[in-house]
DNA sequence: GTCTATAGCGGGATAGAC
DNA sequence: GTCTATCCCGCTATAGAC
């Protein structure tokens, strides 16, 4: 998802700038001035390619949340049984987050300061295409017997919870135990192991 | 932590209305004008009585923290068996935060806009203690033979994993469901209790 | 396409009257 | 304690020269 920023075209410099600024710090906490120096351009280039900020958001936004969404779907169409498709979806979760660890918590604040930009996302994305393969992919397994009878919808949001809160989570956990967010990540690896098998024995029939 | 907002001293206006608009609109989406206009009184009442924008909010978010730690600590005290004391705890996210959806994204996003405040509360609050008191609870079930070895730590996270990201995930899950946030707040109910058996079958001995 | 200059508005904070 | 008026700054957006 990161180029090189030299000697590409001076929209793309201001679309990766952009996309780091309002990572870190959200729609509001990021200017137009913010993005024009940071990306040796100025404000004036940044209004001819976008129209507005407002814009360059909605742009930047929809690719960051298409990225996540597309990457867990590519693990979740694969051929691989279930526990392995699992330890996929996590792991697609840990590679994407490792390197872009404010991603979701951008998303999550962003739905909740500007809902209406979601519900749009909503209509035109259609998540529930994903939703949909997810929650058969589980009663295909509870058929099978390979997992004990469970409600896809709570089994599905469980795994997100598992999988993304402890990326949400990172700034208060290393303030609080005092570690970096290298550390942090670092620890993260394991808890995804251990997730694996949590799930495993809550799942076993 | 609702009190009516009618003939309460100006400065308490100015505090319950602020708080409700920094959780709604986060820190840089709120203005001075928008808290003075929403609680009935003026800018120059807002810094008289709190010197600053950067002064209220930072009391208001301390608030909204110590009250959700406080609550979940108070739970964790009790000498429940650990299992109840479990569910109690789910419950008392269930109960904080159905009432105040909005806040564990406050101060997940607040944490991460601005890490330095976090790790001040962090030296300040010492919420480590809280910490210690979850390892050793689990050490000792552990010990006990009521659950079986696991890494404390990982649970823990799991835990308010489970707890707290149906709840951060809120604006997504409405949207892609196309259902009201009650409609939603009702579901996590039942999740809850999912939580609780995946919880019990996933650490049985 | 690029840049400088500036319009025009809304922000936080305060002086000073009451 | 309260309120109005105002300062001054930073914001988004654009006009207009090159």
């Amino acid at each position: 998802m990161d180029e090189l920023i030299d000697n590409v075209e001076v929209r793309d410099k201001i679309l990766l700038t952009s996309r780091k600024l309002f990572m870190q710090n959200g729609y509001n906490g990021t200017s137009v001035r913010d993005i024009a120096t940071a990306s040796g351009t100025n404000v004036a280039m940044v209004n001819y390619y976008f129209g507005s900020k407002y814009n360059l958001f909605g742009q930047v936004f929809e690719e960051v949340f298409d990225f996540l969404v597309g990457k867990v779907f590519y693990t979740l169409t694969s051929d691989l049984p279930f526990f392995e498709m699992l330890e996929a979806w996590l792991d697609s979760y840990y590679d994407i987050l490792s390197e872009y660890p404010q991603m979701p918590n951008f998303i999550l604040n962003e739905a909740n300061i500007n809902p209406e930009r979601m519900v749009k996302i909503g209509k035109d994305k259609n998540p529930l295409e994903v939703y949909d393969v997810i929650k058969k992919k589980i009663e295909d397994e509870i058929a099978k017997g390979t997992i004990r009878e469970t409600s896809p919808e709570n089994l599905l949001l469980s795994i997100l919870s598992l999988g993304i809160f402890p990326f949400v989570f990172d700034n208060i956990a290393t303030a609080v135990l005092n570690i970096s967010l290298e550390n942090y990540i670092d620890m993260l690896r394991k808890h995804k192991k251990f997730v694996v098998e949590f799930l495993k024995s809550a799942l076993k029939p």
